[in-house]
DNA sequence: AAGGCGCTACTTTTT
DNA sequence: GTAGCGCCTT
């Protein structure tokens, strides 16, 4: 273990020695009241409320600098936490612009980040490779699925997805499967099984070296747990901790900040001491060390992240949690117009069991919101992009201009009308570029390379490019390893007694010659040893360069028949230039830290502030963001909120959250947009506007195209959406479509009469009725219209109408699929 | 062992 | 609409 973290840290801190408030000051000049407030408070803990667009990056980075350049803390002293990679680059420069130098020994990471960092450098102490490989959800799911199979635990319903869930959710809690085994009930033979899944999982994950994201997490709050001492040399080392978006942290997050805000105790204190750690100037009257400071930002009006185990009570409880701590409000906005911020809270509101909070700016009106309807989920983009167009036109640049939606799946409607109106757009996250499959392969050697203890990393490239070894092959190396002990690598250097062929023997070998070349290559020069730098060692590029050659993937993939494996090779090939980028931006890199890198970007990391491009993005992906103009789409029950969300708890309050967040990031123009259809699995449904629409105030949305204009063709008057917002039932959230009964309305009824249908109704799910089959003569009973007799059917698929003629409402047509009927 | 064909089930959000 | 799986043939 390291004992000296930074050896030429100077001693000890001093306290401010003055506070100066100059309106010249540039940490303080511009800041209002409440933000001076949360750059100049000092105390043991602070909780500063931020509202969407209120500054509170300009509020961390000010703090963090005055810190610094009011001497009361050494760079190295401070450990921020942001929510992505790119934030905290963005942050970094904005302190060291802030202190006109660079502020190296700061840590400005995410989460994720920081335990990696800490976990490669102590790994020996819980037992871990200091390359260990990190698992990413695919990989978790690989293992699993292989789990699985293997205790047929499919027939009990197991699925690799909802082993991950509850797996993930379990590791958030900081449970693993000891403290897991204690409480089950294993007269439960389904908690059983799970517990077998779960004992398996970690166990293949620690033979292979391997954590997964919450690992990264749960691992380095063990690691303080059981050693006091490692955990005091980061509570020693870092006085001030400041936490971005509080509110999406989940329980164990949540315990690695309390492990290092604890003080140190004297006995520790002592101890480092004695092995020259440097302590004095640290220690209060009774020789420990104090708890850090630490300063957290939030909102919870902005949690997302409920479904990853984010838990609200944290930024609820805060001042109960941490005694003394102080409170920070800030809420006037400075980023968007008022109607956008009137919408914005008028929606917010409709949740239950928050503080009261209201978004305000000095900055006016502004223009009204713009709402459209569309028949089809293209006939919305194709209005996204003319919007876009006409902004383009008159003077908006790309690349301030977004496009939000509730799932990735939503892109491709879209796309497709971005890429015929030829604007240039960019998906962010999405079908990430290492998430292909050749990418993931060539990862997979140079994981191979870094930890040999990875048996997924080598299983995944024993075969690829094909080279004659299958799944029988596999499973024999494997079960020779497993019988004699060794490891999945080892397994292979012996292929010469598993008694196959002398083609498949000849491959396997082969194989193994190059990782070991490979893993050759990658070993500093006696120099570097001795200095303890990566000096000597090839370059990251280089190595891959030689797996892919040597390995024959790239020749595979050039010489392959089929066409798409010529963008495969091009693939790959960027992924070699992209190699070439890491080792020139950070020449003492290991292959190791290319790894972590690309394992922990976030796609908010891919935005490329230069680009001259439309982002789409899911409005997850948004959050932190801002942008001159935002399209919200797919506005619609169902998308928004999300048909999943309706049976978890909580579920509809954290969708509108969602909503909040996503208007929220429009500075000057907003655009809210829907479809009356759209298609889902291959077939359209009928789509009913998002209740949460209906919570904007009449007049702040002019709609170009309302849902009872697209609705009733019959050519009613253009109105308000909300236009007979009624009776204060808002919060329930009434909306449109109960239960599809006014689907009469959407699919033909001529009668202009029937918008009286638009009444708030609550809303359940959407009603579907399968592939219910109706034929002329049959009887059916409506909710609403009684019993009847079919007339006739007509349309194709989910578009087909019954026309009936019922005994006391008369002839109605009815769209099979949703409506309220029954078969008698 | 590998490639091709057809069936099915899926679609929430992410580090 | 499609990715992924299983079954088929070569």
């Amino acid at each position: 273990m390291t004992l000296i973290l930074d050896p030429d840290e100077p001693a000890g801190w001093r306290e401010a020695p003055h506070r100066a408030d100059t309106a010249d000051d540039p940490l303080t000049a511009g800041l209002n009241p409440q933000q001076l407030e949360a750059v100049e408070y000092r105390g043991p803990a602070l909780l500063i409320v931020a509202g969407a667009g209120s500054g509170k990056t300009r509020v961390l980075t000010h703090r963090i600098a005055s810190l610094i350049q009011r001497r009361e803390a050494w760079p190295s002293q401070i450990l921020a936490i942001t929510f992505t990679n790119k934030a905290a680059a963005e942050m970094r420069e904005r302190v060291e612009a802030l202190l006109g130098e660079g502020a190296s020994g700061m840590w400005i990471s995410t989460f994720h980040s920081a335990c990696v960092r800490i976990l490669r450098r102590e790994a020996e102490s819980i037992g871990l490779s200091s390359t260990f490989t990190i698992y990413d959800s695919a990989d978790t799911r690989t293992v699993l699925k292989r789990i699985i199979k293997q205790l047929d635990a499919d027939t009990m319903g197991f699925t690799p997805a909802s082993a991950q869930a509850k797996i993930s959710k379990l590791k958030n809690e900081l449970a693993d499967v000891e403290s897991y085994a204690r409480n089950a009930n294993l007269n439960d033979p389904q908690e059983v099984m799970f517990l077998e899944i779960f004992r398996q999982y970690t166990r293949r994950l620690r033979e292979a070296s391997a954590l997964d994201f919450d690992d990264l997490i749960a691992e380095t709050v063990y690691l303080f747990r059981a050693f006091p001492k490692v955990a005091a040399l980061y509570q020693r080392r870092f006085r001030h901790l400041l936490v971005d978006e509080y509110q999406d942290t989940n329980h164990a997050q949540y315990a690695l900040i309390r492990e290092l805000t604890r003080p140190v105790e004297r006995a520790i204190v002592d101890e480092l001491d004695a092995h020259g750690v440097l302590v004095r100037g640290l220690v209060d009257e009774r020789g420990e060390i104090p708890g850090a400071s630490l300063t957290v930002v939030g909102d919870s009006d902005q949690s997302i992240y409920a479904f990853r185990g984010a838990d609200i009570r944290n930024i609820v409880e805060f001042e109960r949690d941490f005694p003394g701590a102080s409170v920070v409000l800030l809420e006037q906005n400075y980023r968007s117009t008022q109607n956008i911020l009137s919408a914005a809270n008028a929606v917010i509101s409709n949740n239950f069991d928050r503080k009261d909070k209201k978004l305000w700016t000095a900055d006016g009106d502004g223009d009204q919101i713009v709402g459209y309807t569309g028949y089809t989920a293209h006939d919305e983009a194709q209005f996204v992009v003319d919007e876009i167009e006409a902004l383009h036109r008159a003077g908006t640049a790309y690349r301030d201009i977004a496009v939000f939606y509730r799932t990735n799946a939503q892109t491709r409607a879209l796309e497709e009308i971005f890429v015929r109106s030829a604007v240039p757009y960019r998906v962010v996250g999405g079908t990430k570029f290492y998430e292909r499959a050749e990418i993931k392969d060539a990862m997979a050697y140079l994981i191979a390379v870094a930890n040999p203890l990875d048996e997924l990393a080598l299983r995944r490239i024993l075969n690829t490019p094909k080279r004659g070894i299958g799944p029988a092959t596999e499973t024999a190396i494997a079960t020779f390893a497993e019988q004699n002990e060794l490891t999945f690598r080892q397994a292979m250097r012996s292929a010469g007694e598993l008694g196959l062929g002398p083609k498949v023997t000849g491959a396997i070998n082969a194989l193994a010659d190059v990782l070991d070349e490979a893993a050759a290559m990658l070993v500093p020069s006696q120099a570097g040893i001795e200095a303890g730098t990566n000096e000597g060692a090839s370059k990251v590029s280089d190595v891959l360069v030689f797996l892919m050659e040597r390995s024959g993937l790239l020749d595979a993939l050039r010489n392959s028949r089929d066409p798409q494996d010529e963008t495969r090779a091009e693939n790959v090939e960027e992924l070699v230039a992209q190699t070439r980028d890491f080792d020139r931006e950070n020449p003492q890199a290991t292959l190791v830290d290319f790894l972590t890198q690309v394992s922990l970007v976030a796609a908010a990391d891919e935005l490329d502030d230069a680009s001259g491009t439309v982002s789409l993005m899911t409005l997850h992906t948004a959050k932190g963001l801002e942008y001159h103009a935002v399209f919200l789409t797919g506005l619609e029950e169902g998308l928004l909120p999300h048909q999943m969300s309706a049976t978890e708890p909580g579920g509809p309050a954290e969708e509108r959250r969602l909503f909040y967040v996503g208007i929220t990031r429009a500075r000057k123009r907003l655009y809210l947009s829907l479809a009356m259809s759209r298609a889902q699995f291959g077939e359209v449904a009928v789509a009913m506007p998002s209740r949460y629409l209906q919570e904007i105030p009449e007049g702040l949305i002019d709609w170009k195209q309302s849902p009872g204009m697209a609705t009733s063709r019959g050519g009613t008057q253009p109105r308000a959406l909300n236009a007979r917002r009624g009776q204060g039932g808002g919060a329930s959230g009434g909306a449109w479509g109960t239960r599809g009964r006014d689907l009469e309305r959407f699919s033909v009824t001529k009668n202009a009469g029937a918008k009286t249908e638009w009444a708030n109704r609550v809303t359940g799910t959407v009603r579907d009725n399968g592939d219910l089959t109706l034929e002329p003569g049959d009887r059916i009973r409506h909710a609403d219209f009684g019993e009847g007799r079919v007339s006739q059917v007509t349309g194709e698929g989910t578009k087909r109408i019954a026309h009936v003629s019922f005994d006391t409402a008369g002839a109605k047509k009815l769209l099979i699929k949703i409506a309220p009927i029954e078969k008698l």
